[in-house]
RNA sequence: GGAUCGUUAGCUCAGUGGUAGAGCACUUCGUUCACAUCGAAGGGGUCGUAGGUUCAAAUCCUACACGAUCCACCA
């Protein structure tokens, strides 16, 4: 044994051992199951994983308990989040997506993927982790489309899914709609424009947008303009004089601006909102490339900021603006990808309607059918269960799961808008019609299609049907070119992990983890999911684990640079080291400081835990029956009482440290339990038995080397779930190198 | 605006009615004898503020201050 201990010398030939001994599978057992939150399929290692060690730990604790442990890894497309990957790469060389067709455009993604996957996983073994990695499910395989489309198909005919036009944060640049998830809020100064309107003036950030008011609003308790409600009123403006209704809706603020709104139901989702409940006519200014349309009039083709210039320099000319107030500070809606501002906008979308849905999710949660751990989640849960409104399930990208409606093109040839790329590499953008009489075949318009789009017609809607398969009379259909949004997906993960006679055994799985963040987008989903497709619960706890940030609280960002890259660390100390930092001292739910310090200082306990083994295991040698004189040593030691009593008291410790230690352990309080065995061999068996017991063990005393002995190697063993690694070298070098600690137990 | 969490040693954080803790940092001493990636000893905190409950409060309650996060709003 070497008096230092040295991970990077022995943890990768441990890690070879498992394999080779299939020790990574489940044994036979009562079923323990967890399925492994998906990393984005071309991630690596970041800090954030690091946290999967929480799940290690189960599942090293619960297979040493005698459970048939099975981790079932798995990786996620990701859809907008790689989409953007690729398109930056596509950037580097010049090219947008803009240039491909999206089925080429997705098959380049798709090699993209392939070519930069794999390496997490092998990430994931260098921390050790004892997952089943056979059973590798990524969310595109042919088996979980399967059950996605079955589970949208069932959704569908159930009517719990509905095309509408709705107002969603459309990123103009980026091509898409986000989600609540995509977006972030910036707090900045803009301009408020307080702008004359007939017999008002009103306040407005957004002049530009004025060309799609179709009401003016007030608050039904103000009396300053009671006299105009309900009547239409003759407005002066840009493009001549037009006339506008006056209503009254409590959403508006009397004491902002004026207290005169205007609603503009196509740009603004407040006012969206209003003109569903008054009626309003939705007009649409801004076209989804980010620029005002013919309703805009001479404004026409501009971007949204320099229409916005030009407008207010033509109020100011026309005498329209009142006053400006430029020390306004609210916040904005922006890409979390880009940064740019997004942009309120109509957009026909996929939805689910949840009310129905999310009904047993709050029941199940309300009742504890499923558990919280730390519990305060729970209230977090449902607060954003009661709160959540419908679905919107499109995205407008290529690289998901595309979505299985099919739009008929004959009789609606004008109603569905496209853009393709022709077989000579020209791109085209119109109506399926106008092509068809230029020549063009239905076949090469899909060959070469971008996207489609179908506004809503209230009156006469483009027919459709949900199919699997293309139809058979494929000449007359044309297949919707949005795809679900990810958490669609990766809301199924339970349904599409497990082999069909496990759903028998070791459904509900036992244990979800995941870090908070995402507990209503994805926990909330795969619960509904499940109670919906097996009226089940998918898992019986929920644990939240922590965030890691810098040494100093803060999150890790490239920005910031204070990114840790979790792979130097454990190149330089070792696996065991960072898994420990990690949950040593930590609590679940709130934020892990990851300092290099810590890591460090857990290096040392490894060490610790390596010369103690070391200095058992060169006394044993000495325990072989003596001779003359060391004998009658040997025998005077045998029977010193005081000694006896030491071993006597050391035997009662450490019975206590285990009682606690499990307690600790099937309650989740795993940082608790590592410090309950950090202190107990640290500082009580080494510090003190082993310098008491020294002499004795030296001398040859059997019992107190016997002792010594027992309770290193249980101590090993609770070790084992958090540091992998030294626990199993340790315990190879006292019971031989074919020996595995996975192989024993409590 | 609503909600949740936090505020404890120089730093990062455990502790949840009964003598204030850990890691790192700091001071002093000790190297052949398992480990200097070590050991021994020590300094350092009126546990955010103000009230209350209790024999007893860092811990329970109330209010406030500050910070973080989530949700909503933002014309």
């Amino acid at each position: 044994m070497d008096s230092k201990y040295q991970p990077q010398q022995i943890e990768e030939k441990i890690y070879k051992g498992w394999e080779e001994k299939e020790l990574l599978e489940p044994k036979t057992g009562k079923p323990f199951t967890i399925l492994m939150p998906p990393p984005n399929a071309n991630a690596s290692l970041h800090a954030g994983h690091g946290m999967y060690t929480v799940e290690d730990i189960m599942i090293r604790y619960k297979r040493l308990m005698g459970f048939s442990s099975l981790w079932i890894p798995g990786t996620d497309h990701a859809g907008f989040e790689t989409q953007f990957v690729y398109e930056k790469h596509l950037a580097k060389q010049r090219k947008s997506r803009f240039d491909f067709s999206r089925k080429e455009l997705y098959n380049n993604v798709y090699q993209f993927v392939k070519d930069n996957s794999g390496l997490i996983y092998s990430q994931f073994k260098k921390l050790g982790f004892l997952a089943d990695w056979k059973r590798s499910v990524f969310t595109l395989d042919d088996h979980v489309l399967k059950t996605v489309l079955e589970t949208f198909t069932k959704m569908e005919k159930e009517e719990h899914v509905y095309k509408d036009e709705y107002i969603v944060n459309y990123c103009t640049h980026d091509g898409t709609s986000l989600s609540e998830l995509e977006t972030l809020y910036v707090e900045r100064k803009d301009p408020l424009y307080y702008i004359k309107y007939g017999p008002f003036v009103l306040a407005t950030v957004r002049p530009e947008t004025k060309f799609g008011d179709t009401a003016l609003a007030v608050h039904p308790k103000d009396k300053r303009y009671k006299k105009w409600i309900g009547r239409k009123i003759e407005v002066e403006g840009l493009l001549g004089k037009f006339k506008i209704k006056v209503i009254t809706d409590e959403m508006v603020d009397m004491k902002f601006g004026t207290g005169v709104v205007k609603i503009t139901p196509a740009h603004d989702p407040n006012d969206f909102e209003a003109g569903k409940r008054h009626g309003l006519e939705v007009k649409r200014v801004i076209n989804l490339d980010g620029r005002l349309n013919e309703l805009a009039g001479p404004y026409a083709g501009m971007k949204v900021k320099q229409a916005r210039e030009r407008v207010v320099k033509d109020l100011n000319e026309k005498k329209l603006i009142d006053h400006t107030d430029d020390n306004y500070v609210h916040s904005v809606t922006v890409c979390y990808k880009c940064g740019r501002d997004l942009e309120p906008m109509i957009v026909p979308n996929w939805f689910i309607k949840v009310k129905d849905l999310k009904k047993p999710v709050i029941e199940a949660v309300e009742k504890e059918k499923i558990k919280f751990f730390p519990k305060r989640f729970k209230k977090q849960i449902l607060q954003w269960l009661k709160a959540m409104h419908d679905w919107p399930i499109s995205r407008q990208i290529v690289w998901g799961i595309r979505i299985p409606v099919w739009y008929q093109v004959n009789g609606n040839e004008k109603k569905i808008w496209l853009s393709f790329i022709d077989s000579k590499g020209q791109f085209k953008k119109g109506t399926v019609g106008q092509y068809l009489e230029n020549g063009y075949t239905l076949d090469e318009i899909k060959k070469g299609l971008q996207q489609i789009t179908i506004p809503i017609y209230k009156d006469k809607p483009v027919k459709y049907i949900v199919s699997k398969e293309e139809p058979i009379n494929g000449q007359d259909w044309i297949q919707e070119t949005d795809t679900f949004d990810t958490w669609f997906s990766s809301g199924q993960w339970p349904l599409v992990t497990l082999k069909d006679d496990e759903y028998k055994t070791r459904f509900p799985t036992d244990v979800m983890g995941t870090l908070s963040d995402i507990l209503p987008f994805w926990v909330s989903r795969m619960i509904m999911f499940s109670l919906y497709v097996k009226k089940e619960i998918p898992f019986k706890d929920v644990y939240l684990w922590s965030k890691v940030v810098d040494s100093k609280g803060q999150k890790m960002s490239k920005s910031k640079g204070n990114v840790i890259n979790p792979v130097d660390l454990v190149n330089k100390y070792g696996a065991d080291a960072f898994r420990a930092s990690l949950i040593f001292g930590t609590s679940p739910g709130g934020n892990v400081p990851l300092a290099e310090e810590k890591v460090l200082g857990m290096r040392n306990f490894m060490n610790k835990i390596w010369n103690i083994g070391r200095f058992i295991w060169m006394n044993k040698k000495v325990t072989r029956p003596l001779q003359g004189k060391q004998a009658q040593g040997h025998k005077r030691v045998m029977v010193s009482s005081t000694n006896h009593d030491k071993v006597q008291q050391l035997q009662k410790e450490f019975n206590a440290e285990k009682k606690k230690y499990l307690k600790a352990m099937d309650s989740y309080h795993f940082s608790q339990a590592l410090g309950l065995v950090y202190e107990f061999l640290w500082h009580r068996f080494a510090d003190y038995y082993i310098e008491q017991l020294k002499q004795d063990v030296i001398n040859g005393n059997i019992e107190a080397w016997k002792t010594l002995e027992e309770i290193y190697l249980e101590n090993l063993k609770m070790l084992h779930p958090f540091i992998p690694f030294v626990t199993e070298a340790g315990w190879k070098v006292f019971k031989g190198e074919n020996n595995s600690i996975l192989t024993t137990s409590f």
